[in-house]
DNA sequence: AATTGTTTACGATTTTTTTCGTATGTAATA
DNA sequence: TATTACATACGAAAAAAATCGTAAACAATT
């Protein structure tokens, strides 16, 4: 139950998460767009993580197929609790207002928001 | 113009940037509240921080007093930019939303929140 | 004055994370 | 078939972060 990712793993568990399932070179292409690292070490990370149960794989075919073997959702929450509590004190208001001041958020996702507070309070 | 503290180091100006400035051994009970190292530890690593420039520090006495060099808002915009991205693929709104759901915020924090996402629409 | 306690400095070790090189096997191609 | 390309496995090295032990200086206490 404990899924505390490294920063590596977390930028492949998030590729993963938005891919469904991935080869490592599909994954390895992804980074490759921000980072510059060989092939073999997102293979060996992607490893390591499927060592540690934060990946599946299918190993019918030469080329394993790779699946997050962790909930995005409850990962995510333990990030956040961690994150708020040692980047914001605790503070869900200043993390949430820092948030939206730089991510872009659309007036679609405004709104979700403003149900989600709304919801929030009624209960 | 690059703060990027460590995990522990961010610990450590989190409760900076709360008490505006503090002795190793105020830091030091501080931490002792939630983890379990020795004195030393947290010795050496402010003055690592010192050492990057994350802290500033007063030695007219023999206990030096700390105070954080970065700012508190501008170093929390790198974090969440980086952690929103890496963590929730750029959304701000799923961040958003974790956030809310499990940081208990009250009323007035809501409302707080409320009147920023409508300044964020007009404009 | 001697002992005890607190502080900094600093080197060294340990632990964690990231990175890569090489061997080996399999598939595709010339 | 021989060569080239691509895949995994795995050990090991490099880099980064965290931890600690000990020495030296100074302060406080007995």
């Amino acid at each position: 139950m404990e899924a505390k990712p490294t920063e590596s793993e977390l930028e492949i568990l998030s590729h993963l998460w938005q891919m469904k399932n991935a080869t490592v070179r599909e994954i390895h292409e992804k980074l490759a767009e921000t980072k510059d690292t060989g092939y073999t070490t997102t293979l060996k990370i992607m490893q390591i993580m499927h060592g540690k149960g934060l990946l599946k794989r299918d190993e019918q075919n030469r080329t394993h197929i790779y699946y997050p073997a962790v909930d995005e959702k409850a990962t995510q929450k333990n990030l956040v609790s961690n994150f708020m509590a040692t980047a914001f004190g605790g503070s869900a208001k200043n993390l949430v207002m820092q948030a939206l001041g730089q991510g872009n958020p659309s007036k679609e996702e405004l709104n979700e928001i403003r149900a989600f507070l709304d919801q929030l309070e009624n209960k």
